[in-house]
DNA sequence: GTGAAAGCGCTAACAT
DNA sequence: ATGTTAGCGCTTTCAC
């Protein structure tokens, strides 16, 4: 495999020069140019970026830790990231923490040892703050998207979770339901919060308790548990309709509610967060409220940039997009 | 940022002495084992991995490049691929080709500069063959998911595209089908091709004659042209059934179908191959040819590690693993 | 069991 | 416009 001093002998002309040349920062002549141009057609050549990366202290690398590149709300998150970072000349390091903090924890180590010039973060949980710290010491940027992370300051990307959370329990109240229960991911992630406040404001504005034991918590993943489901059906009263947090966890009541032998919406209703399957959905049946989850991926990427190219001078302070859900009336309410 | 002399001083050893901790290659007296380790932790030291690969020439990272990783077949794929990967201490980096051989190009230089130690690619068609040849020349091993590219010997591991087919037509004529159209992808992709010569030999073994105007061929790709759905419908004699090479072409046949007002089943039936929607699906309502896109993704990442880990000796021939299929009747084939 | 020397392939900084 | 020097942070090789 030949090396910059293969082009350069070959050319009759310095490493330097054929550095300059694949580099494009001019003050060569024309007619080197060509001659270096040649020389690494003849040999081949492509530049090893492992040293030149080493010496220029830069990667052109983004890492994007995702907890689930199978959920299609981060499989577009990451095609937005792509997308932009590739319009930037950045490559991207896919990771799923598979909502672990331990394992996320190892990719960020490996972000470290690979140098990536920055990180975009859907964090497992408010025990990321340690992950996130060993980029802080590393003087590493990130962006967190779509959850916060408590106590860390850095520009985050969210949907307004408590909003879109309060307008689907609300569209259930406006139904005439009044026992309404709620399935989320576990408190330590922000949206969980988030969307376990705007259920209970949504209650508690209409006159109906807030009951802690109707409020499951569990892992955002697809393997669920599925006795969370059974339990909620248990209850006295039995709740006539169920919020899931989000959209794994709304095909899991489903599926939970048919091994019982209930229908949806005649015998419960369900409402989530994020479309289940933005792109296929032949027939969409659940009542959701939506986000824009390629625009997650976009916005983060272009804040992460901005601070990654920011030169001198004081670095912008934390900022705060929050993105608006849109709400989707379908079927599985019973509108 | 500290790195290994730094630790080294701390520890009043040689920075060799520290390499060799890191490495865990032995030789080293318990107690300055701990030493050195004691070092590294109240430095914050992580090693760099950028140096390590440069001079071990080995980055212990793989390529995975895909036409779109929104596509919950690819997404799958990936995952599969990852997971392995981790389990053998690589790391991935996603590519979407957007099933563009260009853009597929500009990836694998990536690969061949960021000194990738294999790849995984589902090529964009028979013009990747050139760039194959890109990796070939450094050397670089490589093993073909999903589709084979015609001229190229690689390993291997794709599905039983023609048997898939071949079985999902045959369910539609065993309904009394006649007029059965294809919608696929382009015939540059070697599953493009077989899916067309198993819904031929299909029709062909039932006395169907085979007609080239209703197979029609477009992108594999989500935002595939609307039209071609309308040219079918006003052949006459109009089909009763359409074969939807892959997920995302199913979907926008159904929605072509229900722009002009015709049902399914009731209308047209519809059948495809790859899983919409693995996952999520709370009513699935598509018969597929459902493929282990988590196999293929585990398959293939082990092939191209027992390349890459295989020392001297004469390297393992080409091997080609063929998945079979799973045929599931749903409703939209109004079985 | 430990260290010194050399060098992986490139570019920043400074000549000329 | 081009070249020289030095060094990025690590491991390989060979010494002791």
């Amino acid at each position: 495999v030949a090396n910059i001093s293969d082009v350069a002998r070959l050319a009759g002309v310095s490493p330097m020069t054929v550095s300059r040349v694949i580099n494009h920062s001019g003050h060569v002549k024309e007619e080197t140019r060509l001659r270096v141009l040649r020389a690494m057609k003849e040999l081949n050549y492509v530049p090893n970026d492992l040293a030149r990366s080493l010496v220029r202290r830069r990667t052109d690398t983004l890492a994007l830790i995702v907890p689930d590149i199978t959920n299609p709300f981060f499989t577009t998150v990451a095609r937005g990231t792509e997308d932009t970072a590739r319009k930037n000349d950045f490559r991207v390091v896919l990771c799923n923490s598979d909502e672990d903090p331990a394992k996320e924890l190892e990719y960020i180590r490996m972000c470290v040892s690979i140098r990536v010039d920055g990180v975009i973060i859907a964090a497992a949980g408010d025990g990321s703050r340690k992950n996130l710290e060993l980029l802080d010491s590393f003087e590493i940027p990130y962006v967190l998207v779509d959850r916060k992370v408590d106590g860390v300051q850095a520009d985050v990307v969210t949907g307004d979770s408590r909003m879109g959370a309060f307008q689907l329990v609300k569209h259930l109240i406006d139904l005439g339901h009044r026992d309404i229960a709620m399935i989320t991911g576990f408190l330590t992630t922000s949206t969980a919060r988030e969307r376990r406040d705007g259920y209970r404001r949504a209650l508690e504005e209409h006159g109906i308790p807030f009951r802690e034991a109707w409020v499951k918590e569990t892992s955002y993943m697809r393997n669920m548990d599925f006795t969370l489901v059974e339990q909620l059906l248990d209850c006295t009263p039995r709740p006539t309709a169920i919020f899931a947090a989000n959209n794994f966890l709304a095909v899991q009541v489903i599926r939970g509610l048919r091994h019982r032998g209930l229908r949806v919406p005649e015998d419960m209703a369900v409402v989530c967060f994020d479309d289940v399957d933005p792109y296929s959905l032949v027939e969409p049946f659940l009542t959701v409220a939506s986000q824009p989850a390629y625009n997650f991926g976009t916005i983060a990427t272009q804040l992460l940039i901005e601070r990654i190219e920011h030169g001198e001078g004081p670095a912008p302070s934390p900022r705060s997009i929050v993105l608006q859900p849109e709400v989707i009336i379908r079927k599985s309410s019973g509108h």
